[in-house]
DNA sequence: AATCCTTTTAGGAATCAATCCTAAAAGAGG
DNA sequence: CCTCTTTTAGGATTGATTCCTAAAAGGATT
């Protein structure tokens, strides 16, 4: 393992908060200035496939980076887009899979709400 | 409405297929050469916010455009991309959503598994 | 620590879906 | 027809991500 991937490795972990490819770059620059963005894009790639962290595809916004490896579901913020984990109850899709012809490889349930901290501040309509 | 977008409503809504922009445009230019591909893309955007059609954003592909509105699961195929509607059984979501604060605007449900037709043809290892 | 070989990096160019810009064309009404 | 507003064609632009290449770093083995 490279320096350079254990940085960006103990960033995605060390907080439950999921993070853009761009904002792991800037942090990751803090304590490596000549880190270079194709590195992170990379390396966040490396990481994926061997299943050590998850990349969240997000709509219309940048992708981010879940230290949580086991599937589960997001809720998120259609204002700010502040995302949370969630856990899936026990075989909840069991239903759905049931009409199915084959096995299920893998599933993403995204929620979406307006966070507290959004509901309050009620104002304007900025997205 | 004008003609560019009856074509192109007509065509997301003529099939089950979730087609891309791209593909819509292609389609579309058989009928109307001239059609400009910015007016694909703006007229499918101004439908989605009609909630005409729906977009359907894809993992590392560009997004596809499904003709059914109510809100559903997707089952899509990890090897060849195609997808297929499914229907969501009734307050499935409900253990989810009972233990948290406020309301659930919207979902996503994503399930992945290979297709018949991409099990069948084992061999190579491609995509 | 010198040698050889493989992998990774930095830096920047390239890609590609999607959006934006602007002058011209097309509705919409009276 | 004549104005006013909206939409279009066509192309430039953006922005996230990927790709390219020479240089640097690892990593065994001595």
């Amino acid at each position: 393992m490279t320096r350079q991937r254990e940085l960006i490795y103990r960033i995605v972990t060390a907080a439950p908060e999921h993070r853009t490819a761009e904002e792991i770059y800037d942090l990751a620059r803090e304590q490596m200035p000549s880190l270079a963005r194709g590195t992170v894009y990379r390396n966040l790639g490396l990481l994926v496939q061997a299943g050590q962290i998850r990349k969240l595809e997000m709509a219309d916004a940048p992708a981010r980076y879940d230290r949580e490896r086991r599937p589960h579901p997001h809720l998120i913020c259609q204002r700010c887009g502040r995302v949370e984990d969630l856990v899936m109850p026990e075989a909840l899709l069991a239903p759905l899979e049931a009409g199915l012809p084959g096995p299920i490889t893998g599933y993403e349930l995204k929620l979406y709400h307006i966070c507290p901290a959004c509901r309050g501040a009620r104002k304007d309509g900025a997205r």
